[in-house]
DNA sequence: ATTACCTAGTGCATACATTCACGAACTCCG
DNA sequence: CGGAGTTCGTGAATGTATGCACTAGGTAAT
């Protein structure tokens, strides 16, 4: 053991490291050895100061004059994000996208295994969804902690998003993936994040809608008000 | 029409704007007609300032003393976000994912109606999901014109992603969402967002190693999504 | 009308993120 | 060994986002 950096990575920072691991995974099944920042900046679409700056939180891994060396770098990425223990998840609501979900295999390549998945609809009882059963939502506390769960995912709908995340509190989940378009509350000091397709779809609805205006979706924010009409 | 602010909403902001409609709507079937950016802003689970600021870029609709009339409010960041027609798109990759979106309801309830699904497997061509027929990914141009179509979604493996969103472009479609867990990239003008679940994950994976260090997640740093309230 | 009381809108300070640009450190080659 | 060439790490400048705290503008009651 050298040293462990640990300063606090920023929120923008590991948005991006993610993405460099991806990348690193795909470069060693490419036999691909030494990697620069410019040569990860371009493969992320990301400028290279940036991939710089990004992994100089986690230490000083690269050389200078060389680059990265892409499996230690590999390593590093993934202890610092926690993924080298495949951490133990379970899904709430076991409908269209909880099932798809659970059969999903991708998610198992990118250190996470599904455990559990839960629902309140006695007819899901008992349905075999990639490898596991559907339990009882009821069940959710004992199944957590006999599996040392601390990641869940809710997939039920909106309307009972905060019921399921409610219930993940009690099972003593302390990091929530939320798939229901809704906000949320939970205690100070869990983790929320949330996936919501509508509001991307609409994001890109308005960038459509502003480009037909002809104000342009601005690459460096020319100002000139052209207003519309 | 009275007049049109249009000035280029910010990215965060704009981030948001689809929170505050999904609240709006919610209240107004509650019969809610008022609401100030102190509940809003309880509601979205966000600063009230925050708020304000955010819905000023749409111009000033609000009353002081008074707080937004909910409807109002509604039409408005619908129109901003060109919400008042329904958009048509087209998914790329008909498996699990594509068919699970095709089939999703919840699209169609914020502006969206999907008018073709595409797939390059013979054996799924054909196939009715969500209303639609598969068709072959070679007639993508053909549908997108027809259709009028602007916005795509990307839903095939990572590998063949590249490939799709190439096919997307070349089809003329301006936006493009992508599903596959992999960087796109496109021509300059197109816009492209992405839904990573592994990556929000991993994210998820570093603060429940950094709270089982000791070191805390940290309530400050909640700044894009991650809700700690 | 006047006063008391709300709440939107916003200027400003602060925090966070991005990018540039340059020195430091390493390799390679003659 | 020394100099040329490469690429990291990072200070500083710029750009973007947040949130406080105040002002402007509205309601309501007397
Ligand atoms: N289907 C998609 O493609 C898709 C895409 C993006 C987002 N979403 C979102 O994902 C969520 C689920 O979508 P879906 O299509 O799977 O819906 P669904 O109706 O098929 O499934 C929801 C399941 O959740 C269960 N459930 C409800 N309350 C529960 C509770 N408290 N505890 C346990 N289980 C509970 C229901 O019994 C049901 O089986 C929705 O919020 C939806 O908006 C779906
Ligand atoms: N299944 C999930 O729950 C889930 C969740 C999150 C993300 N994803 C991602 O979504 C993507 C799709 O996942 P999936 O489970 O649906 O995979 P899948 O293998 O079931 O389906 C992919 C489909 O895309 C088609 N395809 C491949 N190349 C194509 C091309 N160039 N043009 C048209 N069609 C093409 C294939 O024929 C196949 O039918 C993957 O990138 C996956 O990582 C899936």
């Amino acid at each position: 053991m050298s040293d462990t950096p640990r300063r606090r990575i920023p929120e923008a920072a590991l948005g991006r490291l993610p993405i460099y691991l991806r990348i690193l995974v795909d470069l060693t099944n490419d036999d691909v050895t030494q990697v620069s920042s410019e040569q990860l900046a371009e493969l992320a679409a990301v400028n290279a100061a940036k991939v710089r700056k990004d992994l100089s939180y986690l230490g000083t891994y690269g050389t200078r004059g060389v680059g990265y060396e892409v499996k230690f770098l590999t390593y590093q990425i993934q202890r610092e994000l926690g993924l080298n223990q495949s951490w133990p998840v379970v899904i709430v609501g076991a409908g269209n996208l909880g099932q798809a979900l659970a059969n999903f295999t991708g998610i198992a390549e990118r250190g996470f295994h599904v455990v559990g998945v839960v629902d309140k609809d006695e007819s899901k009882i008992g349905q075999l969804v990639g490898g596991v059963r559907v339990r009882h939502a009821d069940e959710l506390q004992q199944i957590a902690s006999s599996k040392a769960v601390s990641i869940g995912i809710i997939a039920t709908p909106a309307q009972h998003a905060q019921e399921a995340a409610d219930s993940l509190v009690r099972a003593g989940i302390g990091s929530i993936m939320n798939f229901a378009p809704t906000v949320i509350s939970v205690p100070r000091g869990v983790n929320v994040r949330k996936v919501d397709l509508a509001l991307e779809l609409q994001i890109l609805s308005y960038y459509e809608q502003t480009r037909n205006n002809g104000l342009r979706a601005v690459e460096t924010g020319d100002s000139s008000d052209s207003v519309s009409a």
